[in-house]
DNA sequence: GACCGCCCTTGACCTGGGTCAAGCCGGCGA
DNA sequence: TCGCCGGCTTGACCCAGGTCAAGGGCGGTC
């Protein structure tokens, strides 16, 4: 395959260990795809085509209720994957995925992927490890959801996605995706957002991207310590 | 190790796949836990001991805000494992356990299942495959507490512990307990029990148990259909 | 440059479910 | 047998956050 779908692979935290025979052998089985603005690239229910790996633009990954509501599970940024645990467990898709912007990504198929699992023993190893992250992630937004009020999570959030090295917080393209992300309506997260930077925690540089002000008040409020802002 | 303790290893789903070979090797460095009704078996944050595969009785693994909101992540009953991915991810704990009642485990120490992981390509794939289910159970945890209401909740809970089989539904020891995985007041639960009941579609037998007497109307609350009871 | 559509913000109001408080019931020890 | 204690139920009230509606900003198109 090409030497883009090496680059993506190889840029990959899920595949990081995974070199020389291994690599070669999933670079065979993988597909380019590219995807437009707005694509939906699978639906809650479709069997699923394999693990996606993204190189470029983004995905959000996203559930609706019966109501009409839906849920941003994740977004999917280039060097993070998709689908895979649907892959690994042989589910139908459990969810909607659609390109947020024009978007290229490895496909590799549920098939091959399989075969390189059962074939390469420190692949599984490295999975493994990964998915265990995941899990641990996934139950770090339930614990969001349960035990913080709209403040913490909006708090949480922007400690996170900044990291620890820097103090600016750039917004996924909606803001209502975000909302949803954090089970917010968007006028909550506007409100929010709002607060933050009344009480001077954060400044709003420009449309997209906030600088956080103060990191210690914020994780206070992110970890609940304050009754209220 | 002793009979009982391969009992409880081959009665887990987890390691139903696990034979001859894979199966002694993990027999070998099992410990047989007991447990106290009430006693703690590690804190959030404890480095994590291993992997628990439960034989009787009943544990809860469960968060704390720093409010005291307590949040019930799972109940872990007989034939089920907890702290599997904090083993495999090599995390500290993520939350407390706690024995519900009188309870015995096996213990798989994290070193000497982490070694057994290297060596059995088979147990990884068993594992692997597991943990999908796990993730996608989570997914599933999520998406109720985001996309459905209290009725909502309830109802899924009931059907989905009840099964396809039966019509009959056993309540954990505590309602509160209950209440609190459902992300919901012990009042609250109580009163959309009752709810239920007043408008036909459960009854209650007696203090534990409940009999699902309209399926189809509960399985519409759950899919979330009805606007209101 | 005028129009349009989409998103964001803000205000006013509503409501699902939490909180608080008052019984009630059943198990258990003295 | 009685009293106590912990959990369950029910009612009254409250509030965080959702809903609805009214602008406002901004890019795209003709």
């Amino acid at each position: 395959m090409s030497e883009q779908a090496r680059e993506i692979l190889s840029s990959c935290r899920f595949f990081s260990e995974v070199r020389g025979d291994s690599l070669d052998r999933l670079l065979s089985i993988g597909r380019l795809k590219r995807y437009a603005k707005g694509e939906l690239i699978f639906r809650q229910g479709d069997p699923c085509p394999g693990l996606f790996v993204v190189g470029s633009g983004a995905v959000r990954i996203f559930k609706t209720a019966p109501s009409g509501k839906e849920h941003v599970l994740h977004f999917v940024g280039p060097g993070l994957t998709f689908a895979e645990v649907a892959v690994i467990g042989g589910f139908a898709c459990p969810a909607f995925a659609e390109a947020m912007s024009e978007s290229i990504c490895v496909l590799l198929p549920a098939e091959g992927f399989h075969r390189a699992l059962r074939d390469d023993h420190a692949l599984c190893l490295q999975i493994m490890s990964s998915m265990a992250f995941w899990v641990r992630h996934l139950v770090g937004l339930m614990e969001d959801l349960v035990l913080r009020d709209a403040g913490g999570r909006v708090a949480r959030r922007l400690l996170e996605a900044a990291g620890e090295s820097s103090d600016t917080f750039t917004l996924p393209n909606l803001k209502k995706d975000l909302a949803s992300h954090l089970n917010l309506t968007s006028e909550t997260l506007s409100r929010t957002l709002r607060r933050l930077q009344d009480a001077g925690l954060i400044t709003q540089l420009d449309g997209q991207r906030l600088r956080i002000v103060c990191r210690a008040e914020l994780q206070d409020l992110a970890d609940g310590m304050y009754p209220r802002l």
